[in-house]
DNA sequence: TTAATATCAGTAACAGTTCCTATTATTACT
DNA sequence: AGTAATAATAGGAACTGTTACTGATATTAA
């Protein structure tokens, strides 16, 4: 059974009120202002478990650490290649997208993880 | 200047005839038995040097180690989330959905990565 | 052939994450 | 409320994948 522990609340309440698509390092360290005593490793157990029970988002976007997504919905996010920002993006029916790719294909598809790359709206006009 | 080398040149080609998607370990077993003293080292370097300059991808599934794919062409792929493979996936006209996520971003949209999961035929028939 | 330098092998260092253990907090039951 | 059972914690060690460093070797250009 899950006992649900203030600490694994106070994640997923900070992930839910923020939407820079932090990383474990970034939500331990807001939380530490509720929980001065928490720990890194309870950070990254927490976060694990509520990806796997489908109440949060990771987004591995293959440079530099995991970042988190408190919404759980299938969306698409843009990394931007200067700052390494994560912006959400919307793309009308992705489950669409999902159903094409199944078309041929052998094996069962059921979902899909969509990142843009280029440069964010700041890096845009510096660069 | 670029010199090319034969242990590059080997792990590009090594890439380059298979099909499976393979980490840089798994290149590294392969490429050992022509260069018994080649190090792991030379094998991430070439790996990631090849990567910048185009001419193979780098995959980030979010479990486990990066993946190395031969073709530079942009193409989505498949990662089943049993057995961890990596499948090719093609759907027509990618470039298009990099211009409808485009529309309304506010940012410069250069490219996107697309990995659908699910079970692989073989995990398919077995669970 | 020789000088210049790109690349190498080997290994140490590093970042991000997971695992371990004794302790604490939460729940279920009376 | 008190207590037993156990889920979750803090803290830190350990692990995995990757990068960086160094002196030696291979390649290129002249």
């Amino acid at each position: 059974m899950i006992k649900r522990s203030r600490q694994r609340e106070a994640i997923q309440q900070n992930l839910a009120t923020r939407y820079d698509h932090p990383t474990a390092e970034m939500v331990y360290m807001d939380i530490k202002e509720q929980f001065p005593n928490i720990s890194l490793g309870t950070v990254y157990r927490n976060l694990s478990l509520l990806s796997d029970l489908g109440e949060i988002q990771k987004i591995s976007t293959g440079t530099g650490p995991d970042r988190f997504d408190g919404n759980p919905k299938e969306h698409c996010h843009f990394q931007c290649r200067n700052c390494q920002c994560v912006l959400d993006i919307s793309i009308e029916k992705q489950d669409t997208l999902n159903n094409v790719a199944a078309k041929g294909f052998p094996g069962i598809i059921e979902g899909s993880r969509i990142q843009f790359y280029g440069l964010c709206p700041n890096c845009m006009n510096t660069h």
